[in-house]
DNA sequence: GAGGTGACGACCC
DNA sequence: TGGGTCGCCACCT
C-alpha cells in the first residue's frame, strides 16, 4: 500500500506472490525466489519476510516456508505460533514441519504462466 | 565505506 | 545416499 512505497521493487515482487498464495496452499522461499526472476536469491526471500512485519505485517509470510517444508521462520514469529496459523487453514503440521508437503504445496510460477 | 549476518538452495565429497 | 561446505543478494551495525 502507501507504505511500501519505501520497499524496493525487489520486495514489492516478493510481496506480491506471497500475497498471491491460496488459503491452505503454502510455497518455498526459492519457489518465491524464482518467480521473482532471481532464483539464486532465496535468502533474500527470508530476509524480506523478515522485513514485511514491519512494513505488511498482515503479510501471510507463514505460508512461506523451506524447500524441505520445514517451518525455519517459526522461531521468529511473534505471538500466534507459525504452525497455529497453518494448522487453522488446514495445513498440518507436526515437529515444525508441513506433513504432505508436497500436496500442499503452491508453485507461483505455475499460477502466473497459467 | 566496509564487514558481518541471515526465515535458503544447490553442489561437492 | 547422506552430510558438509560454498555461494547469493540485500539489509544492518
Amino acid at each position: 500500500m502507501d507504505q511500501q512505497k519505501d520497499i524496493s521493487p525487489l520486495y514489492l515482487a516478493i510481496y506480491d506472490v506471497v500475497g498471491l498464495i491460496p488459503i491452505g496452499r503454502v510455497t518455498s522461499y526459492g519457489a518465491i525466489a524464482k518467480a521473482i526472476g532471481s532464483p539464486r536469491s532465496a535468502r533474500v526471500v527470508g530476509y524480506a519476510m523478515n522485513y514485511s512485519h514491519k512494513y505488511c505485517p498482515e503479510l501471510p509470510a507463514h505460508r512461506v516456508v523451506n524447500r524441505v517444508g520445514l517451518l525455519s521462520g517459526k522461531n521468529h514469529f511473534q505471538g500466534d505460533s507459525m504452525q497455529t496459523l497453518l494448522e487453522a487453514e488446514g495445513i498440518k503440521v507436526l515437529e515444525n514441519q508441513i506433513v504432505d508437503f508436497e500436496s500442499v504445496f503452491w508453485d507461483p510460477m505455475t499460477e502466473l504462466a497459467d
